[in-house]
DNA sequence: AAATTCTCCTGAAGGC
DNA sequence: TGCCTTCAGGAGAATT
């Protein structure tokens, strides 16, 4: 799945290809994603491409009468592809400039293709959506005062978009388990020292995650072949019933929001 | 307000 | 072999 990693990738991936051209062609095979697909090519055809964004897990392509939000949802992926290249099942819009186009193929149509003509920082999505994960505005004491005031799991927290954006189950699990975290600890029950320590790693996990999909998605938009290129680096996430790195307890699994957790019940407290 | 549950959808995995 | 069932999963919406 599309975590922010993979979602900043495919922006440094497609943005070379986009800027400065010039769009020839919208065309929407299957309008049903998350949200029905907004009907704007009459309004694109003839606009140049000034910038290719992210914020957060949505890219934002922007053009002098409006921006297009993409997001990728669970199963959604974009290629650069020669416009004549024959759509497959589950490829459900092009972005077409000229002789090349932008491709979106997702099975599972969890992800959606918005419109704006406002300022997309102030799109009803986007909004209210907490700081980025490697930015300052995400820190410890910020954290921490969040944390005082939920009851929830610590992973709950950690995963809320209003929180910090771009914390998937896949880093909140990874993260919990390098800082020696409980994943159903309450939050408000986790100390400014151990938030210290869980900020730190959620951080450091995201940027070699992003220098990863960097090394291993470059040719993303030759082909789709990109079979999981962080998985290498998990310690814990999708092993329970595996052996703890770190000690020799057995990992176990644990449903905490209606997301699968694994953790080592010796390690994390 | 915060917490919980439900929802969208398909592919993969497991059972028989 | 193949059909049927179950379930994961990002994140907004509905509900308590």
């Amino acid at each position: 799945m599309p975590e922010l990693p993979e979602v900043e990738t495919s922006r440094r991936g497609i943005e070379p290809h986009l800027v400065n051209r010039v769009v020839t062609d919208f065309i929407v095979r299957q309008p049903k994603l998350r949200w029905r697909v907004p009907d704007v090519k009459q309004l694109l055809c003839g606009q140049k491409i000034n910038a290719v964004e992210r914020r957060a897990k949505y890219l934002l392509i922007r053009f002098d009468n409006g921006t297009l939000i993409i997001h990728l949802g669970m199963s959604g992926s974009l290629r650069i592809l020669p416009a004549d290249t024959p759509a497959g099942f589950h490829d459900h819009v092009d972005l077409v400039c000229g002789d090349s186009c932008l491709r979106l193929r997702d099975p599972r149509r969890f992800g959606s293709v918005l419109w704006t003509d406002q300022d997309p920082q102030q799109h009803i999505r986007i909004i209210d959506l907490g700081p980025e994960p490697l930015s300052d505005s995400y820190n410890a004491e910020y954290f921490h005062a969040i944390c005082k005031q939920r009851k929830a799991p610590i992973k709950s927290v950690l995963m809320d978009g209003k929180v910090v954006v771009g914390i998937g189950n896949i880093y909140a699990t990874e993260s919990l388990f390098r800082a020696g975290i409980h994943p159903a600890r309450k939050a408000c029950n986790v100390s400014l020292k151990r938030i210290e320590t869980l900020v730190a790693h959620s951080k450091t996990i995201l940027a070699a995650a992003i220098e990863q999909g960097g090394t291993t998605l470059r040719d993303f938009q030759q082909q789709d072949g990109k079979p999981g290129y962080f998985v290498q680096k998990l310690a814990v996430y999708g092993k329970s019933g595996e052996k703890c790195p770190n000690c020799d307890a057995i990992l176990r699994n644990l449903k905490i929001g209606q997301r699968a957790s694994c953790y080592c019940p010796q390690c994390q407290r």
